[in-house]
DNA sequence: AATATTATGTATCGACCGTTACAGAATTCA
DNA sequence: TGAATTCTGTAACGGTCGATACATAATATT
């Protein structure tokens, strides 16, 4: 009973995923947000609440949008050894396509939380273990159907490629290339019994 | 012939370095920098510059007494594989001790330069890849001595122990435990031919 | 001792920060 | 139609930012 919204809520948490997402947290200022949203910072205040409110809602709607649908969708339409492949696969393109090398918004945002912000850092790394049960899920369910051999332990191969995949979050951002890239994953699927061509 | 500095440089750059490391550029302040190393802030802008000066001294600063310190220290005394093995346990001990989670002030900074600071960003990707040629190094002396074999490229290898360095040093400020860490770093390190028991 | 030169401390500059007060515009329900 | 409610835009708040002007203190050279 009052006046309806003029924006597109999702579209306006893209806009500002995306300037979170290139220059940090510290450095977007609200009124940087209001230019690439299109509205009035006024507006942002009343539909999100605060910075950080405003945030932490943009850091899971990118999340909905990038990470889980791609985990979702890998996880239901391949194989399991196949889905850990693609699921790297899929990370070197999008960071070797994108201009601004701006890696992962979560990564990036894991480094710049600081230890005065507790909850925040526990939201983070909520997320980035999921990323771990992914991997853990595929091993398993990959040595059920004999894709995967059994001889590496599901938790020590799924820690491994986590930190793979982090790291080529950074490398993303800062020494992006597609050898390097390439070869990091090959060497790591290898290690945790997956691979290719067998 | 004038007054003397009444401050110990490498001190004041440790202290920067540590305030940098801790709550990143953006967010430290001049001010923040010269209550954590007892100075104004007239006498950091006479002696180093402007913040951005000041930050990539701090960053050099950190980077001779950590990082370079370890490979040297490590090249010279050790042999090939256990420099490499001995590097990764130096850096999860490190991770593990500090209460405050800070990682690593090189990667921190990686993902906190941003697009429009390139010669920042070339100057960090510089010192990444001086941590992938070590490794390179390692691996073909390694290799020299029977201590390798040389079923593995050493691109190949030293650009996946790069990324799984890197990602122990995202989860270093996030995910910081000791089994993950080292269960990621023992995989890592027999892909690369690398172990301890062999 | 005089002078030149550099370091330090105070105080402040304009700019920008996150946030909000307030007035007007737009909509729903009675 | 009118009242209630929500959204939008302007303008501004106090605070902090990076940076510096200026006066003073301290040293080296002549």
């Amino acid at each position: 009973m009052a006046r309806p919204r003029e924006f597109d809520e999702q579209k306006t948490l893209q806009a500002v995923a995306e300037a979170f997402w290139t220059r940090g947290y510290e450095a977007t200022s609200t009124r940087d947000l209001a230019q690439r949203t299109g509205l009035t910072v006024t507006s942002l205040y009343n539909a999100f609440g605060d910075k950080q409110a405003l945030f932490q809602r943009a850091l899971q709607h990118y999340l909905d949008a990038t990470l889980r649908e791609r985990i979702d969708r890998l996880e239901q339409t391949l194989a399991p050894s196949e889905a850990v492949a693609a699921f790297f696969n899929e990370v070197i393109e999008r960071s070797l396509s994108d201009r601004q090398q701006r890696g992962c918004f979560l990564v990036n945002s894991a480094l710049e939380a600081t230890p005065d912000a507790p909850e925040l850092r526990a939201a983070i790394a909520t997320e980035i273990d999921a990323i771990r049960a992914f991997f853990r899920r595929c091993l398993l369910a990959g040595r059920r159907t004999g894709e995967v051999p059994s001889t590496v332990s599901a938790a020590d191969a799924s820690a491994h490629l986590l930190a793979v995949l982090l790291g080529l979050r950074v490398m993303a951002r800062i020494n992006a290339d597609r050898a390097s890239m390439t070869a990091a994953v090959a060497t790591a699927l290898k290690a945790a019994g997956i691979s290719k061509h067998r």
